[in-house]
DNA sequence: GGCTAAGCTGAGTCGGCACTCAACTTCAAC
DNA sequence: GTTGAAGTTGAGTGCCGACTCAGCTTAGCC
């Protein structure tokens, strides 16, 4: 298969602007922001995002997979008994910060292939429930799914909620709880 | 304060028929989907229901109205040590058939002023809440404002996670065993 | 330095949607 | 039945946002 040919050097340091200009607003104002915005924000004219997305649904795919890789980074750093609750418990406080991510993991998005893109996160927090699982503070009945499944669900339901760091606290405790008893 | 004139018979005859192709589209494809869909399904003109609902935000607040008084009665009808697991069971499922309070609970939505509506629903959650707590099946350290912030997420989860009925079942678990025993 | 393909620009096109309004229709009070 | 106010109609307006492209600029090879 033919390969693309090397970008040209200011061709790469305008794909890496739009990149950072388009996480910061998408995060900011969701997937609905428009794309005059983040061309605006990057310093470029909206060809130039154009050029190089060619729709707007490929610059969100591609921010998303950087943001995914970035959890995924974060969730492998951790580990231990409480690797798990850590993880949980910062990706929930900081689900504002990553609009974008929730935004999109939640809804199949603008149609996006995320199951790529989604697989290491998922691989990572396999990983720090494995560890849990058999440091006996997660319940050996819980598996992967569900365990996604929540914290989806939930970083979502503190950014739309705007839940205070109070709310944030019980919710949580009652997840976890739940996680470690489950029947 | 001056109360506005009874509507003429043809005119409250359209105003439900509107109310009810609204809560069918909007369920069907979210508070995205335009009023003119709302109109066509409806049977009216479009004029009609701008008539009736001057901005469609209105119509959003309007079926949101009925949809929260519908889960709030049906909550009502609800009781006993299992009410609240069973409402919140049932509600997670069906929550792809209430895609717009879903949609719109999580998000303010449009910006309705939703603290109104949203009242009688969490009354009837705190009455089931009160009584699962009599009868132990719930912790005492349980406070309503979690159990409304995890009935929403989770609900939001299984709506556009487009979880299966055994995703469904295993990620409640979770979250009743954390009910039952938070600390 | 000269050359050219790669890249950039931004005014413009296109489609979709919330909302308007002048002309027309219908209910209901008498 | 007549009448007028209430209600309906749907083509039209304005706005916004995704996407295009003809003309211009520039990196980088000789």
């Amino acid at each position: 298969m033919p390969v693309d040919p090397p970008l040209r050097a200011d061709a790469q340091r305008n794909r890496a602007r739009i990149l950072d200009a388009a996480e910061a607003v998408f995060s900011e104002l969701g997937a609905g922001a428009s794309t005059e915005e983040v061309a605006r924000r990057a310093g470029v004219a909206i060809g130039t995002v154009f050029r190089h997305f060619p729709t707007k649904d490929d610059l969100l795919a591609a921010i998303m997979k950087r943001l995914l890789a970035r959890l995924a980074a974060s969730a492998g750093r951790l580990g231990g008994p409480d690797g798990l609750f850590e993880f949980f418990t910062g990706m929930v406080a900081e689900a504002a910060g990553i609009r974008a991510v929730v935004d999109l993991l939640a809804r199949g998005g603008t149609d996006i292939r995320l199951p790529d893109a989604v697989g290491p996160l998922t691989a990572a927090v396999g990983e720090l429930l494995g560890q849990a699982q058999e440091a006996g503070t997660v319940s050996d009945g819980v598996r992967l799914p569900e365990v996604m499944a929540l914290l989806v669900s939930v970083s979502q339901g503190a950014l739309y909620g705007g839940w205070d760091a109070e709310l944030r606290t019980r919710t949580l405790a009652v997840v976890f709880a739940g996680l470690k008893q489950r029947s």
